[in-house]
DNA sequence: AACATGATTCGCT
DNA sequence: GCGAATCATGTTG
């Protein structure tokens, strides 16, 4: 696998199903992270946060993210480049009344929207950090594949380094898809003139 | 030991 | 569209 190999990996997650502590939905928007290639991945400097990401493949890597909220990532490997894919949001299919508990009044479309959300709709925390998402435990990938999907890309949200890597993949058309938002400290974006 | 920085979210203008 | 909230992590002294 070269150093598209993650990228593979993201676009296949889209519409695969994920269970987290009693919530089940379907993956409706990925970022690709590319370990040792990639400036932007937090595997980039091999450090305690990061090593998960030099392990072996399927294991969840999370953090805290501003203090406030976790991010899910599912390690891809090969481990050599500490490649990861970011969930982004999800449409919830099972388990919606615990989504909402944990979510508060929100619009269905927005339970699972953005990384932080996705994280607390699924109750997914730093508890889970390494949990192998092959296995049966309480956080895991759903056994069914999607069926025929039409796939989006664009530059990943809120990255200062190699902002303008096509690495966020989203299932076209779907209400769940976060909003784009580029990082104030990437450079400007070149005008389309 | 102190400092800078976010793979974000939400509310307000 | 803009900015505050909030703290673990990594970097520097």
């Amino acid at each position: 696998m070269g150093a598209a190999g993650v990228v593979d990996r993201a676009r296949a997650l889209l519409g695969r199903t994920f269970h987290g502590h009693g919530v089940d939905l379907m993956i409706t928007e990925v970022e690709a992270y590319g370990g040792i290639d990639d400036r932007a991945s937090h595997a980039f400097t091999r450090t305690p946060r990061s090593e998960i990401m030099y392990g072996p493949p399927w294991r969840l890597y999370v953090y805290r993210s501003y203090g406030i909220h976790h991010c899910v990532n599912i390690v891809t490997g090969p481990t050599e480049e500490a490649a990861a894919v970011l969930l982004r949001a999800g449409r919830v299919i099972a388990g919606g009344d615990l989504a909402r508990a944990r979510r508060g009044q929100v619009h269905d479309d927005s339970l699972a929207r953005g990384p932080g959300n996705l994280s607390l709709a699924l109750g997914v925390d730093l508890k889970d950090l390494g949990t192998d998402v092959l296995g049966s435990g309480q956080v895991r990938l759903g056994d069914v594949g999607p069926g025929r999907i039409e796939i989006s890309s664009g530059p990943r949200v809120g990255v200062s380094q190699e902002a303008d890597r096509l690495w966020r993949f989203w299932i076209t058309g779907e209400r769940t898809v976060s909003a784009y938002r580029r990082s104030p400290g990437a450079p400007a974006a070149r005008s389309a003139h």
